[in-house]
Parts: structure tokens; sequence; C-alpha cells
DNA sequence: TATTGTTATACTCTATAACTATA
DNA sequence: TATAGTTATAGAGTATAACAATA
């Protein structure tokens, strides 16, 4: 019965405290946290880190019309987009053009190789999730997803304009 | 027509991209940060941050039974614990008691002043969930609380024992 | 004069490792 | 020898402010 463990091994798995269970804010604050650092340890492989997903996905669904707009998105401060821009440059997954009607603007894309991965990353993070959610049945999570999605109208941005 | 904002003002407001309402793992993520972010701004009046907060309600509700195990509790480095127990007892809101049983082992606990700021915290945390979630009904986020709530069975916790 | 992207800097938060004391 | 608490240090992540190019 000295069985391997399966997944990428939790080192150390206690039980969320009443304290924080019993608190909705807490509890999603910590919730949000879990996501976070498993998603983080999860998507390594791939060779990116929660913010570059977060970037992909936004640059992919939303198509953001500058950088300054990227950030806003991702509740990030504009100067952080551009080392992580620049990284996701080198690493091939996404491109910067020169906004023509604007030349102060830089539009970025993916490139296919960035939307290949982008795929890959949903597939782990959908994992990660599962993984997160498992006190709750298929039906349960399915109807956690329905109201997060809808949770939340606006986010508030605390800097640069 | 020129109203005084009602709330603490916040500042900025974008809608939720699509890049990340629509992907699970991120929403909750994001969810997790906003109300973090909102609810440490809101708790600036009691004088604590979410830190504090959290420390209060697990050594309330949980009474662990050494700084150690409170670290655990909240996922967080043990040596973090030590300026945080001792910010809370230099504000009167919890005490250090060694444990007869064992001299190594500190057993916090909170002062009535302590267990009042809790209330307080409390109410305020609540009305910034209520805020973050405003995109649900009143019966929506009472069935968003019960998942919640049972959503996390365990803390991977990746530090120190 | 305002806005976009960039660069450089400083700050906050946290983990890690070494040390003391108790067991 | 192992565990709890403490201290000091270093590292990651981020915001802020100043600057250059474009509008």
């Amino acid at each position: 019965m000295t069985e391997q463990l399966p997944t990428p091994a939790p080192q150390a798995a206690t039980p969320l405290p009443t304290g924080v269970s019993s608190r909705l804010a807490l509890t999603l604050v910590r919730i949000g946290d879990e996501m976070a650092a498993r998603g983080q340890q999860a998507l390594e492989d791939l060779g990116i880190n929660g913010r570059d997903y977060t970037a992909l996905a936004v640059i992919a669904d939303d198509e953001p019309r500058s950088q300054l707009e990227l950030a806003r998105m991702m509740g990030k401060a504009p100067a952080l987009c551009v080392a992580l821009i620049d990284d996701l440059e080198r690493g091939g997954l996404a491109q910067r053009v020169r906004d023509p009607n604007d030349r102060r603007r830089s539009i970025v894309s993916l490139t296919p190789a960035g939307e290949q991965l982008l795929e890959r990353a949903d597939a782990i993070a959908d994992e990660v999730a599962a993984n997160v959610l498992d006190g709750l049945s298929a039906d349960e999570v399915a109807a956690f997803t329905g109201l997060a999605r809808r949770a939340v109208t606006r986010t508030t941005v605390q800097h640069g304009a």
C-alpha cells in the first residue's frame, strides 16, 4: 500500500479552518490564493506563470487595442505589461504591432504558437480548478462556475490613470 | 447632480474581461484578489489589514494551540506569525500565554477588545463581499456562499514543515 | 498639452535559514 | 535529537515616478 502520489504532490494538506470557511470574504480570498498557487505550479511545465496565462487569455479573447488597455483588463500597472509582453515575444507566443492610426499604441496579438499554448494552459487550469474545488460534485461545480462567471461585473483598478 | 460618491470611492471601474470571466480558474483568482484589495482598504478604518483579520478569525474560531498551528491554518510561514501577533498584542487585540504543559508553545487568544473588533471587521467584510458580488441577486449570493464554503476541503501549504 | 510606452527605483510581502529555548 | 518561537536576510512581485515619442 506504499502508493505513489498521482498529482505533482501537494506537499502538505490541512483542512480549511472554520475561521475562514465561515466567512465568505475570507473563503473567496483563500480559494483565489489556492487556485493561483497551484495553478502557478502546474503551469511551470509550459514555461509560463499565472500572469502570463492571464495575459494570453485576455489578448486572445478581448483583443485590447493597446498595452494600456491590456493592463487595465488585467488589473495591473501598465509598466508591468512591458516586461510581460517582452517575455511573451521572446518566447514566440505574442507579437507587438504598432497601430498605424496612432503610432503610440502597440497592439499585441498572439502567434499561432501562443494560441496553441493557451489551449494547453486552459486544459491544465481546468484540471487545477477541479482539484481545488474537490468538495463539490460535478453538478455543484457547474453551478458554482455559472455564478462565479456573473458575480463580478466591475473590477476596481487602483493605479495609474 | 454633482453628487458625492457614497462608498469610499472605487476609483476606476472596468468590466471583467471575457478572457478572465470565461475561465473558472482565472475568475476565482480575480474574485479573490478583488476581495482582498477592497477588503484591505475597507479595514483600514479599524487599523487592521486583511492578514490581521484572518488571524483574528482563526484564533477566535479554531483556537490553535500554538503559533505554528495558527500559521498552518492561515497558510503562511510560521515566522510571519511572530510579527503579526506582536502587532495584535501591541494593539491590545490578542495575547500570548505560554502553554504550561509545553513551555515552548505560545497559545494565542483574543482579548475582549479583539473579539469586539472582529465583529466589526466581519460586518465590514460582509459588506465588501456583497459589493464585489454585485452581479448576483441575494438568493444567488446565498447559493454561491454555500457552495464556496464547502468547495475547498484541504489547503496545500508549501513551506517549513 | 495629453497619452502611450518605457525605464529605473522603491516598497511591500513573504519565505528561508540560522539561532535560542524547551522538550 | 526534535520541536516552537524568534531574528535577520534575501527574494519575488508590484506600484510609482520620471522620461521619450507621438498625438
